[in-house]
DNA sequence: ATAATAAAAGACAAATTTATCTTTTATTAT
DNA sequence: ATAATAAAAGATAAATTTGTCTTTTATTAT
């Protein structure tokens, strides 16, 4: 199991690239941005169409139309997306799933991963999505291979 | 999405009750393993086919059967258990499912979750399925609801 | 030896995730 | 107005995970 399905990870690549072509005042269509992040193009179109209509990223359609992310959301912070798609059962849920499992009621594991939750929690709120714009024009960072 | 699969998710808490009923130098039927976890039957059963013909616990066929853990066993880690069912994706692979994501050629994330990384292999390794014994036997853990 | 017991193995099915393709709607440029 | 463009929406399907039931095999007690 790797921590985001694949629908979270391919929304957050491409978010991210969408912020990042976003710099130089361009909006982006789907199929350079599924080439861009290495993804299934049909699969992340359903993604981005949702992200669209939960208003965490922002579209036109036709000519000169494509995705764009604007000012008040490239201030989110990485948790809006994880939570849109994957919901908050990484840095909320029991790592057991119990229903109940709490400070009172706990499950075996629940004071080691208590930290754990946490720090995953502080990374995904700390995190904001234009943070990586600078690395990413300049080809520090990688969002395919 | 949780930290583990359903099927993880059983596996641990079902060697977690199995070691603690073994506690009693008593072996344990799946019937009992499943009401005392809250789990599917058959699909539990399942689960510890594959951990016992993977060694990680152990069985006996027939009347006086049913499942314990033996000394060698108790003394794993929990990440066995994980590594066995869920792979290490969780502690070892990239947020972003990047195959050839490393130091030299890193995705967005990849500095920021490796403490995370690091963090979840520690806990895994360091918690060993014996460790929960005694709040198990004495009621001060919870492994359904 | 035989019957009873319990796990192992096999076969199947529902549910969810991942992926693909087609049609419709909104927008732009001519 | 019309054609072209690109996202939105709809429909379908493959793959994987989760769950259920039946048959077989090993072991024990009678």
């Amino acid at each position: 199991m790797a921590i985001f399905s694949k629908t979270c990870e391919y929304g957050i690549k491409a978010v991210l690239f969408i912020a990042h072509t976003g710099v130089q005042g361009r909006k982006v269509g789907i199929k350079e941005i599924a080439a861009g992040i290495d993804s299934p193009e049909f699969f992340l179109a359903k993604i981005l169409q949702d992200l669209s209509r939960k208003g965490i990223i922002n579209s036109f359609k036709g000519p000169t139309g494509g995705f764009f992310i604007d000012e008040a959301n490239l201030k989110r912070p990485l948790s809006d997306i994880v939570e849109a798609i994957d919901g908050d059962g990484l840095f909320r849920g029991c790592a057991l799933g119990l229903k109940q499992c709490s400070e009172i009621n706990p499950c075996p594991l629940h004071e080691e991963f208590k930290a754990i939750r946490t720090r995953i929690y502080d990374m995904l709120h700390t995190i904001n999505i234009d943070q990586f714009n600078q690395e990413l024009m300049s080809g520090l960072l990688s969002l395919k291979k």
